[in-house]
DNA sequence: TCATTCTTCGTAAATATTTTACGAAGCGCT
DNA sequence: AGCGCTTCGTAAAATATTTACGAAGAATGA
């Protein structure tokens, strides 16, 4: 009785994330998607229409026979997400519903992360604020997504790397302690790779690596249509891959790391470096402005085709690709996403990945994988943020 | 009724499967590996029983309560494996019992692979010849295991870099056809990797690397448990990331590539031009008896110290080590192995390795990941060939 | 245009599987 | 030795899947 009351809950959800995926689902479509039988989907689905969380919406288009009825997500039994992404240096925050629209605008709010144990009460309160001040009902946000930057467990809800707390508390309860809500956690790449696996460019992909260009390059791996995180969480460290010829030494404090030459930060060093030399660039200006941060007026510059910034970004270009070739040889991936906040200067980093491919790959292997820029661009560690909640919290 | 006896055959394989990787079984361990509920299972092996498959053997030792009924595969109910090892240059044969014991000695030819379309007709005449000559009746035998280099897909059962037949015919259907028994084919390092994973230093690990030093150096990954082959089967084409700093053009026709410096063929090679510039080592004597392969002989003399020998490995050592680094970082592994014939001079090739860690790896995540040589050794090929059929086959 | 044939949907009945309940078997402690 | 506790494995009950089939609709062709 109990063992099987969790299974017709779990079955529950899985109808309703599927929906959230989806949109609009068949009971064939459903059957299939959560591996369930035609009449125990349609029980679900019954009991779901009852309850008002799910609508009936017509009749499908004719596949050659009868036409199926066609069920999708209630709007007006309101649910919101609150997502989370944070960077090295800014936290940014949105309230999604299930229809994948934003709710409530995104904020952001400057919180550069150390090892300072005050970190965490700056979250909390920012959090707590933001939640209070949407004037959404605690009982209609299904729970808290975030994605960070660090080693993080997202299975234990820890994080290695920043925000440690005394005690054996982990992170992600103590969060759902503060907020009374649920809280999930992850890796900020990995996030990246589940938006871009559920609605972006791997949408049709079961094996896709998304190579998330942010201050450093992180990469988040989609093996078997599920997230890959390694054995303790940590797979995906492409910054730290010993490939640079470079013999700065990196903030890992490894020589030859792909980060020395390819962080948005050194890039954005290199630039001023150059100008500092003479060359002129319309950086000049971009940077005395703060309102944004000096690295996306770098990805700005470099998209409005700034000579500079272009032939900066391409040299980084190089050798991210020649760290993807290795990606390529070792994973041999159906799909490559350049995602992430770099994806804005997507079209300038084409160009020489593709010829350090063409340079450093098997052409048999290279023809395997299709490499593309994502379409969802910095949105997708907010969008990815709400959707590891969506796909783990229990509703009702 | 036709789908449900699909069902109950699948689940009967799965038992001896069990009892093949496990020897040693309860009822309730077969309802956990199996995933089926315990009536089902208990029918399942009470059939299996009845048709002499398996035995009882006796009470498993107690757990703290009741004692459970052991069971095993009947030994007379003789049925056997043909396990095939291709390298580049020769050709290994063992044919094996459920038990993993040789039922008859391994079997070389020399085989050297090419273009040429000859080669499947010497290899077909090879196994008959060798299954013939074995005098094991037909029936007894559940197929035929392939290990073999090169870009095979495993699932279609092709090889795109040797065996290419003429016509829309895979090399495995062909095979299959010739020898009136199934086959399966698979890439050699998949294979090792199969092997370690099943009865080697993998045996706890659900996420597990294995380098296979051969010819090339070859990866094997298993993910959550199973083989990973990437989206077209090409996955772990180790030997050509780019990562060497020489400018030696490699067989693939890239620059860079691991290979390049770490192939068994250059370690003689370089080995050779040392002796030729005047330094001793027994390598001299021993490449001038080619009954065995001079890459053999080199592992030889390593194992048993020769200084030049030793040299050159462990140079070949840190690089290849450089090469885990990388799979460390993309991959967060549980266990990495040192496998294949390499093996043999593992105990040499660990300190390059954990040397290359030290400086190319985050410690936090080079701690993550336990490095070990295959006990297995050359072995683990023909090993792994066989599992796979025993993991494929359809048994009665 | 309309009947015929085909395909797919979704429910009802039949079949299979899992869950739960329970007696049996056995360890270990007093 | 007796009692409490644990695990095994079967029988009965509950649940899920498969199969069968009528309904709904599309495609075809007279």
């Amino acid at each position: 009785m109990t063992a099987t009351l969790k299974k017709y809950r779990q079955l529950r959800r899985d109808v309703i994330k599927q929906l959230y995926l989806n949109r609009l689902l068949t009971l064939p479509d459903l059957s299939r998607l959560t591996a369930k039988s035609l009449p125990l989907v349609t029980t679900a689905v019954n009991d779901l229409l009852q309850e008002g969380y799910i609508l009936e919406s017509g009749l499908a288009p004719s596949t050659g026979g009868r036409r199926a009825s066609t069920f999708l997500l209630n709007k007006d039994k309101q649910k919101y997400i609150v997502a989370v992404a944070m960077d090295q240096l800014v936290t940014r925050t949105a309230i999604y519903d299930l229809h994948n629209n934003i709710k409530v605008e995104e904020a952001s709010f400057s919180l550069p992360l150390s090892d300072d144990p005050a970190l965490v009460k700056s979250l909390v309160d920012f959090l707590k604020d933001y939640i209070l001040s949407s004037g959404i009902p605690q009982e209609q946000i299904l729970g808290v997504g975030i994605g960070m930057p660090g080693f993080v467990n997202a299975e234990l809800g820890l994080n290695h790397t920043f925000f440690k707390l005394k005690g054996n508390v982990g992170l992600r309860d103590y969060l759902s302690k503060e907020l009374s809500l649920p809280v999930m956690i992850d890796n900020d790449s990995s996030l990246v790779a589940l938006a871009e696996m559920r609605f972006g460019a791997g949408k049709a992909a079961s094996d896709l690596l998304v190579v998330n260009i942010g201050w450093g390059i992180g990469l988040g791996m989609v093996i078997n249509g599920s997230l890959f995180r390694g054995h303790s969480g940590y797979a995906g460290e492409f910054s730290h891959i010993p490939i640079s010829q470079n013999n700065k030494i990196c903030s890992c404090g490894k020589r030859g790391c792909l980060e020395v030459d390819t962080s948005l930060l050194v890039l954005v060093d290199k630039a001023k470096a150059e100008m500092a030399k003479g060359v002129s660039s319309r950086l000049q200006d971009l940077f005395a402005d703060d309102r944004k941060s000096a690295g996306d007026h770098f990805l700005d510059a470099a998209k409005a085709g700034d000579p500079l910034a272009v032939s900066i970004l391409s040299e980084a270009g190089l050798l991210i690709g020649k760290g993807i070739a290795t990606l390529i040889h070792i994973m041999n991936p159906q799909v490559i996403v350049l995602g992430g906040r770099g994806s804005i200067a997507g079209k300038i980093l084409m160009a020489p990945v593709q010829q350090a491919i063409n340079e450093f790959c098997i052409p048999m292997l290279a023809e395997q994988t299709t490499i593309s820029v994502s379409q969802l661009g910095i949105k997708s560690e907010l969008l990815g943020a709400a959707i590891l909640v969506v796909e783990n919290c229990q509703f009702s």
